[in-house]
DNA sequence: AAGCTTTGACCTATA
DNA sequence: TTATAGGTCAAAGCT
């Protein structure tokens, strides 16, 4: 196992493509939990503070790939692996005979900053300095080859610009086209009263979702869902995105020293709603639009 | 009518 | 100190 490279985990046929949202690497984030737990990182005045949670000592996505996923750390702290391609988690073990009650918890760990990239993108565009820096040494570049004609992970409009089913709901506060890609950025925050947190969707003109940012954490529990999609073509929508993995970054220097994945937590909180009502629950805004037009 | 997206302007951090 | 880039605001329009 622990000689698990990217390129067998592509081929693992546990890993599937089509797969949920990166709401796993929300629900896989790590770095707030041995901090104590819940970290919607805040200043002083109650604002969350983005900026200066770049953490240079410790950042898990200086390293390889390959290297965080045969972490020790990772393996034994879990029963879980990210998978490289959707930056989903298989949850061996987990197949919904555990504890399914995602609603038991207060709200979703998700504060750290995750970053899931879309496949595509890496073999189309080098990303360039800085932190695209660490982004590539975090893909191997064989690899990208094994999504060469990959098409099918074109992802609709309405997912990029909306919310990207994770569950939450997402608004749009802003777009930009930022330099250090190519591709415009698209700003969201979470619409839940009091929630400060936001995600960062950045999108290729085909639609296409390359690279998806958290920021801040939900202090809130993921909206409970009901619907259900009548439309297969709205979930097949819904699956193209296809984060190739995902990587976590704690942004408090308080958390650097040690990384944490305690995914067995998040197992229990969050994996009945990812897997179990995930494919129910809609965008809501979506849904809502969707029903109106069918009316 | 509410809630959303769009988009230009503005603010702030960084080099 | 200044220029630039990234992030956010907020008005307007749309669904």
């Amino acid at each position: 196992m622990s000689s698990t490279s990217f390129t067998d985990l592509l081929a693992s046929p546990g890993v599937d493509c089509y797969e949920e949202d990166e709401d796993f690497g929300v629900s896989g984030s790590v770095s707030l939990f041995q901090g104590g737990g819940f970290y919607p990182e805040r200043t002083g005045s109650g604002l969350p503070k983005f900026k200066t949670a770049q953490p240079p000592p410790l950042p898990i996505s200086h390293y390889a790939l390959s290297d965080f996923i045969d972490s020790p750390l990772l393996l034994s702290s879990s029963h879980t692996l990210i998978s490289p391609t959707t930056g989903a988690f298989p949850f061996q073990g987990f197949n919904g005979t555990s504890n399914n009650h995602s609603s038991d918890f207060p709200w979703q760990p998700s504060s750290a900053l995750i970053e899931t990239y879309g496949v595509q993108d890496h073999q189309k565009k080098p990303y360039g300095v800085q932190d695209h820096q660490k982004k590539q040494d975090l893909i191997p570049h064989e690899n990208n080859q094994s999504f060469g004609s990959d098409r099918q992970l074109k992802v609709p409009s309405y997912m990029v610009s909306r919310n990207s089913n994770d569950g939450y709901g997402w608004r749009k506060y802003g777009q930009k086209q930022v330099k250090k890609s190519e591709n415009p950025r698209s700003y969201f925050k979470c619409t839940y009263p009091n929630c400060v947190s936001k995600k960062i969707v950045e999108s290729a003109s085909d639609g296409q979702i390359t690279e998806i940012i958290y920021k801040g954490g939900h202090n809130h529990p993921k909206p409970e869902f009901t619907k259900r999609p009548s439309s297969s073509s709205l979930a097949n929508a819904r699956r193209v995105f296809n984060p190739s993995f995902v990587v976590t970054e704690p942004h408090d220097q308080s958390e650097n020293s040690s990384i944490s994945f305690d995914y067995s937590d998040l197992e229990q909180k969050s994996f009945k709603s990812e897997y179990g009502e995930v494919d129910e629950e809609e965008d809501q805004p979506e849904m809502k639009r969707l029903k109106r037009e069918g009316e």
